[in-house]
DNA sequence: TGTTTATATGAATAATTGTTCATGTGTTGA
DNA sequence: TCAACACATGAACAATTATTCATATAAACA
């Protein structure tokens, strides 16, 4: 291992996007939002969760561009940003199906 | 979405995996195993950690199957699990070499 | 325009998780 | 067997992260 590389192993890694998908509120959403495009009001019912909290996460998600936004009318829905992301969720979908 | 499908989203999701991916210290772990067969003493000295740190962290690395480990003389030699798993590291190395 | 509805957001709090410290266990070699 | 070395581990502490609470924003519609 070079002394390039050993520096680099302190620095920050790229933990940060599995760090996105190791919180199990997230991932819960991800797999609502895989069925289909959702917004905000049905997520919070649906995770029994309060609105604020879901908004919350759904920030965080958001800015990690794993999923889109836009306005319904009244609503917002979202959905998953795109096919990688499903992938990565059909990943979990298969480990729940056992 | 089915009311069964509903309840999933309520119970524990796979986000457990991604949760130990998730932790820049065991990431650097990995990444520091995917060169080469380490023990946990070098570890500490590459990472610029306490032995205890890097011992807790293996801990959950092997209790998660991600890393196995064997006695060498006084070391023990952690090493990665399986090719799935450096797969995710390499996913990661190429991040850092851009 | 004013009110209602849906969502976002800042700050405080609660919960989770990583690190440290002290010490225990197991192996090597004198 | 005893001392030294390498690593593991439990408990306390520190740091991080999620949730709650109160409130702000923004669109829809009367």
């Amino acid at each position: 291992m070079t002394e390039k590389e050993i520096k680099a192993f302190r620095d920050e890694m790229p933990a940060e996007l599995f760090k996105v998908f190791g919180d199990s509120t997230r991932m819960r959403i991800l797999y609502a939002l895989s069925v289909g495009e959702t917004c905000v009001g049905d997520l919070a019912e649906i995770l029994q969760m309060t609105q604020s909290a879901v908004s919350h996460q759904l920030g965080i998600l958001k800015h990690s561009r794993l999923v889109g936004s836009r306005r319904q009318g009244k609503n917002i829905c979202y959905f998953l940003a795109d096919d990688h992301v499903r992938t990565i969720v059909d990943m979990g979908r298969e480990h729940i199906e056992e």
